[in-house]
DNA sequence: CTAATAATTGAATCTGGCG
DNA sequence: TCGCCAGATTCAATTATTA
């Protein structure tokens, strides 16, 4: 059944039923500043960056920002603008939970004064990325080098916002296992994927694809997050939030636009759960101390571990310590202490013999875990 | 025959003797104030970067990352980092002739920085230019994307400079006769080129590669052009300016940066006009991470995979992953786990289903490369 | 001597949970 | 909030060492 409304995937009975996967039409200040602080897991902001767009580009007085044409003016312009950029990064910030993210896309244009202040409101970077275009518009003039690419700027709420989401194992899986760099290769958003009216006229001037998105949204939320677009346009953020599990807020000014998203996100079809699971690396794991080793009788006390190497030896206690001579510690300390280092993995640096061979000690942690697994669901 | 001091190219009757081609070693403000206005045809600056470091980084070899910790690059707050660069940013639009040209490089941590000081300032942005590092460091804790790219801004003096030097067809002829994209490729300054004392260990923590100056000069100047850099350091620019037929003058304020630059640029040979023709070419092909082809729709979440016989089946996930049952990761990983073996080139091994047929997922990458080799240029 | 293997290194804002 | 400590974490290229 097709709907005129935006699909509501959670209970009308939750506090957030009221926004959650909503698009709400009006300024982006004005919106944000209504929702709750704190309240969205990230932020995907395309924000417009044309000085003569007019409309946002006010002055103090309300006055419309002319064309430019002399140098006093542009500065006018670029003041304006700032005040603009920091209206709305200031609100998104406070809707922001505390380990939140927030995306901002620009060119040159926009994208210098955007980080700037971004940095003067106590974002934190975290990265600029890079949108490279395997087809980008030529110069036609042969002026410049070909404009090829975007920038994106990765921050979080705060310096010392240390928990924000970051898929890397998912990212380094999907990257011929190598961890995912700062440059992106995309296309633009172009053929059947760019909507168009009747007329084959492109709805939207500045459409992004999917796969950028879908790239930003995979690597830093999780399902069921919330992800808000505080200059929603036609959408996309709406549309790849919805197909990858997520929630999403949209805000838009303009009637069209909103109608426009509306009918495309109601058209996506979430994929199944199964599908949604994000890789995750040891860090997800759940912890197992040494010492539950010991208890289970996957390691006797009186085991003799060596390196990988057979060059240090230690004896494996009872209490799930290991010794070297009477010196007794974590199998983490003791593999320091051994190798003279500050700091040691002792799970990948300790090992057990197995016949001829060694076994790392860490092969034995993920033996526990797949019995409590089956032991959890027994 | 070898001398203590800077070659002088040109006349010792010419009115620029006294700092063409010469370095002088004090502040870069003060300095550039001495030089008689509108007298350099281009700008090459690589500022302090402001990196804000906490404590030590290691690598999970347990070494100790080399910081950049030195003196000149810690600044108290932003605004003491601003109030600097307007400086320098002024005193350098005072020397630049009306159609001159300034490029200045920096990282995320202070290039946004920058480019809003040099839009304040007058400077009207031609294009910015990403340098896509082949062998960037790694980001050691796996706690953002690897960090491969540096960004350069390029600068006119005024909005209305309409002639500034562009050499469009040569860099066209130069990148297989399509125009010049603003992300170039290039590996950082190592091996042979890296400027080391007697002990080995590197003069400059962030000297950079010729080839990336050689673009910029060749790009942007011609023959007997004059280039500024405020920022000398070891005199990368003054070698390849040199190199190339170009004019120099560095700004620099450690006696030992200054010395080594010396020797450095004394031993430059200078081109033959003849040979003053471009040089460039393409690069190895772009890796295609597999979460682009799940992003770009080429494979879809949920779609199984196969090998060429049918005997494994894995299910993609919207994350670029592939599981078996619950265990997913890389495609090279889940083929070597079903197979039992240490290793497996997972683009060989897997395969999609077309009709009755299989087509190994390496042609989906084909196809996907063929829409990016526009890109592939380096 | 060559070839294989190991060690080194580069502009880096680089941990997290528990008590 | 702070201290403690478990324990997770690297890519490409060059240079040094070993076989």
């Amino acid at each position: 059944m097709k709907r005129s409304g935006p699909v509501l995937v959670h209970s009308q009975a939750s506090p957030d039923a009221r926004w959650r996967n909503q698009i709400l039409q009006g300024h982006c200040v004005t919106e944000m500043e209504r929702l709750p602080a704190g309240s969205v897991d990230a932020i995907f902001a395309d924000p417009p960056y044309n000085l003569q767009l007019g409309g946002d580009l006010m002055r103090p007085d309300h006055s419309k920002v002319d064309a430019v044409d002399d140098a006093w003016d542009q500065f006018e312009s670029f003041q304006a603008y700032d005040a603009f950029t920091r209206a709305w990064l200031l609100a998104a910030r406070r809707v922001l939970k505390p380990n939140g993210t927030l995306w901002v896309i620009g060119s040159y244009h926009n994208i210098f004064r955007v980080g700037a202040s971004l940095q003067d409101l106590g974002y934190w970077i975290l990265n600029d990325v890079v949108w490279r275009k395997t087809n980008p518009m030529p110069n036609f003039r042969g002026k410049r080098f070909q404009n090829a690419h975007e920038t994106l700027i990765w921050a979080s709420r705060d310096q010392d916002a240390k928990n924000y989401t970051f898929n890397y194992d998912a990212l380094k899986a999907s990257n011929d296992d190598v961890q995912m760099r700062s440059d992106w290769l995309f296309p633009i958003c172009s053929g059947g994927e760019r909507l168009k009216d009747e007329d084959g006229v492109k709805a939207h001037p500045t459409q992004k694809p999917e796969a950028l998105l879908a790239r930003i949204i995979m690597a830093s939320t999780k399902p069921g997050d919330v992800i808000l677009d505080p200059f929603f346009g036609t959408g996309t953020t709406g549309a790849v939030a919805k197909r990858l599990g997520r929630d999403f807020v949209g805000i838009e000014r303009e009637d069209e636009y909103v109608r426009i998203a509306r009918d495309r996100i109601d058209d996506v079809e979430p994929l199944a759960d199964d599908e949604l699971k994000i890789m995750g690396g040891k860090r997800a794991e759940p912890r197992v101390p040494f010492a539950s080793l010991v208890e289970a009788g996957l390691v006797a006390p009186g085991t003799v571990l060596t390196d990988s190497k057979r060059r240090y030896r230690a004896r494996v206690r009872a209490d799930g310590t290991i010794a070297v001579g009477d010196d007794a510690a974590s199998i983490h300390r003791i593999g320091a202490r051994v190798q003279g280092l500050d700091a040691c993995n002792g799970w990948t640096f300790w090992h057990v013999s197995r016949g001829q061979n060694l076994m790392p000690i860490d092969e034995l942690r993920t033996l526990a875990r797949q019995r409590m697994t089956v032991a959890a669901t027994a």
